[in-house]
DNA sequence: TAATAAAAAGGACAGATGTCCCAAATGAGG
DNA sequence: CCTCATTTGGGACATCTGTCCTTTTTATTA
């Protein structure tokens, strides 16, 4: 993680995303706002460990996980631009709930915590501000949860595939990422989600050889998933 | 519903849950709160419609469930007080996201929406104390989809008779609710549900006949359910 | 290149769950 | 008390998913 003192970035970002009144403070005349850089899979938030401030998500994308006891860490949702962390374990003064990774290289707003205690809590923009952000998280949550109670393996790796890889153009190729690691996140077995691909492969909707996955038919996933996304 | 015009009874509440900073007006010098009474079945919120204001559950039990396209209304958590509903839909500005219906009489302190935004928005204490229950209820639903993802459907009938009857002493005995109306509030269906409770019953952990259920062994029941807990 | 280690693929089987359908029990009205 | 409608219970079977292992492939290194 690189820390960038750059005022006219913060500016920039400020400006953009409409944020110049959501951080007006009380007492202070200045912020102490650092432009904080994380590159692909750096580790953002580690889950159980103590909050350091929030975080404000401008640019990149990343990745929300949640461990269970045993060990494994299930997807809970992919974040892009604009995006809040930290806002629950301020409120509720509880440790990291989940963890957050980069999957691009991504850029945060970040306010350290004591600031964020003296100088913002009375401020009824920047509170609405966190308002509007954690009932979206809530909402999307209240439907991934359903979802996950209906939705089967397959649909759930289809969305799995839409939503890491929207980005991308027919027929591009992607990298495999580890098997084991993609059914952890999906809440199933290497094995079981092995015989997911070899019958989507069979399907012609994905194409599968050594190390690489392609995408043949967006369409037919899209449909295979039923609208669930982890956005 | 009934809506009691009772002060003091308002008064009495406010002081009991230490809202009476929560509820501090911008302009005006009086709030129109109401003290509205639910019975029993009686829903207060419906899916769908558009939200008349803001409700903070002080007395009672409700039971929040959501819809899926299949029909089904599925389970989300029961509820106590002090508990908020509109919170979501007031700040995303969208229709009713969730059933909310009454399990026992419940009473709500009631303000109405144009009040909500006229004379609450500005104020912190009523902003921060949305931003607790709302984080709170984020929290809580993170845990509940990763345990609908992972949780067989015996672990959810388990924690489902811990969260609706811990109230009930030992062996006392409950009516049994629809069987199809539980499974399906479980995500299941009701021929599985009741595969499971003839398991149960073989087990000794309930016992069941007729239109009764009875709870012999609270005790396995809570070690089933893995701590998995709709509340 | 050959030998070996690590990762991926997949066979076989068991348990959980859904679907379909019919039989048994229960309740309401005559 | 009897009949019909509704609800409940459960048999039979298919599918989804997990577990356990073995085989195959890929990667590493001597």
């Amino acid at each position: 993680m690189k820390i960038i003192p750059d005022r006219d970035t913060i500016q920039h970002y400020l400006v953009n995303y409409e944020l110049d009144n959501v951080f007006v403070p009380f007492h202070s005349n200045s912020l102490p706002l650092q432009l904080r850089v994380y590159e692909p899979n750096e580790l953002v938030l580690r889950e159980g460990e103590e909050l350091d401030g929030i975080y404000f998500q401008v640019a990149g994308k990343t990745k929300v996980s949640s461990s269970v006891e045993t060990g494994k860490a299930l997807l809970l949702r992919f974040c892009h631009p604009l995006s809040v962390f930290g806002d629950i374990e301020l409120i509720q003064q509880v440790m990291i709930q989940s963890q957050v990774e980069a999957v691009e290289q991504t850029t945060f707003l970040f306010l350290n915590k004591r600031t964020v205690e003296t100088e913002m809590m009375t401020n009824p923009i920047f509170l609405h501000e966190l308002l509007k952000h954690l009932s979206y998280k809530l909402q999307t949550c209240t439907t991934a949860s359903r979802i996950n109670l209906l939705a089967s393996v397959e649909e759930r790796f289809a969305s799995y595939l839409l939503t890491t890889h929207l980005q991308n153009e027919f027929g591009k190729e992607m990298l495999t990422p580890h098997i084991p690691e993609i059914a952890s996140l999906l809440g199933t077995t290497p094995r079981h989600l092995n015989r997911v691909i070899v019958k989507l492969n069979e399907m012609n909707i994905i194409r599968k050889e050594k190390k690489k996955l392609y995408v043949l038919d967006w369409d037919r996933l899209d449909e295979m998933s039923n609208g669930l996304r982890y956005e």
